[in-house]
DNA sequence: TTCCAGGGAGTAT
DNA sequence: ATACTCCATGGA
């Protein structure tokens, strides 16, 4: 399809840490989305991509999402503007909620390589084979399977003391029939709410899945490369007591987490988990 | 060898 | 409510 006027950049988009199935192979991006896998590439003002229908491409890039306009609302300072210039046409991926609620679960204390070891490790594991160009892939499993399986298969998957909660919140969906789906018409705060219910999900991880898969763009996750950034690029907007204290100590606590999460919502406004992902990538090709 | 990674849970104040 | 401490694992 052509894209003329649509900005999309797959190269940022797919590398920046927020989904952990892609792989670049040639000139094409491989993936396992929707049950089978994909592939994408962009050739000049052509997206191409193969196994998979339009409408679900384009909903899965997001590519209804405005750029220009979230550029408007979100590049409010020199340093926003420099990264919107620098990594123009990364977007945000519209995940699958349930097996974006396990990668973040996953990603806990964990960097981006080892995380998309896991979520590897759990999909050859307990998912179902597939293929495509002669290449093997596998589906991320099913919430009955998770549920099902034994904490020491979990843990030997690298998830560590990850596999219990995985476990547990695979258990708290399956049993229940929770449809993480229904969230999506939930206002922020009550959703996140909601989420923090289940094992291993905290602030930071909720913000994770409510940005990446349920549609929630003014969610704002903290993490220690976000912290690093109002460190580093926006200190003199925050009240001096916290900024001294951010200083001084690594971590983050769950108030100071609340503090820098209202921070980032209240001055991007509802585009800020863009400008939070545009951020993170930034900071993290510049170290 | 030591350190660190897209934090969260458990426990003690 | 807030602060401190573990937590499994693997790569650098």
């Amino acid at each position: 399809m052509k894209i003329d006027d649509i900005p999309l950049n797959l190269d940022f988009t797919l590398c920046c840490g927020q989904v952990f199935r892609w792989d670049k192979k040639g000139d094409w991006w491989y993936g396992v989305v929707d049950g089978k896998a994909i592939k994408v590439r962009q050739v000049s003002n052509e997206f191409e991509f193969a196994n998979a229908n339009e409408k679900f491409v384009e909903n899965y890039f997001g590519l209804d999402d405005d750029l220009h306009e979230i550029r408007t609302s979100i590049g409010k300072d020199e340093h926003m503007r420099k990264a919107l210039q620098e990594l123009w046409g990364l977007r945000i991926i519209r995940q699958e909620p349930w097996e974006c609620l396990i990668s973040y679960i996953c990603a806990t204390y964990k960097n981006i390589q080892a995380i998309k070891h896991m979520v590897l490790n759990l999909s050859t594991k307990f998912g179902e084979k597939t293929q495509l160009d002669g290449m093997k892939f596998s589906t991320f499993p099913k919430p009955k399977k998770l549920a099902n399986a034994k904490v020491k298969d979990l843990m030997d998957c690298g998830l560590g003391y990850r596999g219990k909660y995985v476990q547990n919140t695979a258990k708290q969906i399956f049993e229940n029939n929770f449809k993480l789906e229904s969230l999506r018409k939930t206002p922020y705060k009550q959703a996140k709410k909601e989420i923090c219910n289940f094992a291993g999900v905290g602030p930071k991880v909720a913000d994770c899945v409510l940005l990446f898969s349920l549609g929630k763009t003014e969610a704002f996750p903290v993490d220690r490369w976000i912290k690093r950034v109002i460190l580093n690029h926006y200190l003199e907007k925050l009240p001096s007591d916290l900024a001294q204290k951010l200083m001084n100590k690594q971590g983050l606590s769950n108030s100071d987490y609340a503090k820098l999460n209202a921070f980032g919502r209240n001055y991007f406004g509802k585009y800020a988990g863009y400008a939070q992902e545009y951020l993170y990538h930034y900071e993290r090709m510049n170290t």
